[in-house]
DNA sequence: CTGATTTTTTATTTAAAAATTAAAAATAAT
DNA sequence: ATTATTTTTAATTTTTAAATAAAAAATCAG
């Protein structure tokens, strides 16, 4: 078999966290670089609560991390596996 | 911005169906080749009838396909863009 | 034709996720 | 200190997904 019990655990939470067209849209934004959340509700619409609401899902997730500055909250994207994902999803969907 | 809304929704469409447990070892167990829903249900458990609810899914999101024979139903993946995204979640979550 | 096998469909129940609204923290500005 | 700004948290409602069980199709074997 491909993957472990445990891989396979893993591997639905990081896809179900991104299988979601607001937070699937925030990724591809945070590409571009760290945003705060007033930067990501005012591109995609939503309530900003709804938006920090997403942004937890992926925190939990392992997919993004946070700084914080003054009262504002920068959001980037964790680490370069989820990068990589994203550049095949790219690849895939977006011809 | 890197995705158009309509390759957001399909996009997500597809990462919302195979982002289960028993869908996502399906997808691994039809990597081997085309299977029948008995073989899959004995492989992975469930009933029968749940495991039909998730190839339908699958088979739905244009993920994979069905053939008949008799009274069994042999399913497989549908093209080779899933299998690269397979590829690429076995590299990223399976080290 | 009858009964057995394989799969799908439908209906029901249960559980999880999403959106909305309101309230609460934390910091900044006056 | 008070007020405004930014974000999070909590509570509620609504929506969607999943599991289970039962019934229905389709084909096969006798």
């Amino acid at each position: 078999m491909l993957f472990s019990e445990c891989q396979i655990d893993t591997a639905t939470e990081v896809l179900k966290s991104i299988s979601h067209p607001i937070r699937l849209k925030i990724l591809c934004f945070l590409l571009e670089g760290e945003k705060n959340v007033g930067e990501i509700e005012q591109k995609f619409g939503s309530t900003i609560s709804n938006i920090s609401q997403h942004l937890t899902v992926l925190r939990k997730a392992d997919i993004i991390s946070r700084r914080k500055d003054a009262n504002f909250m920068f959001y980037s994207l964790k680490d370069k596996n989820i990068i990589a994902l994203m550049e095949t999803m790219k690849k895939l969907f977006c011809q």
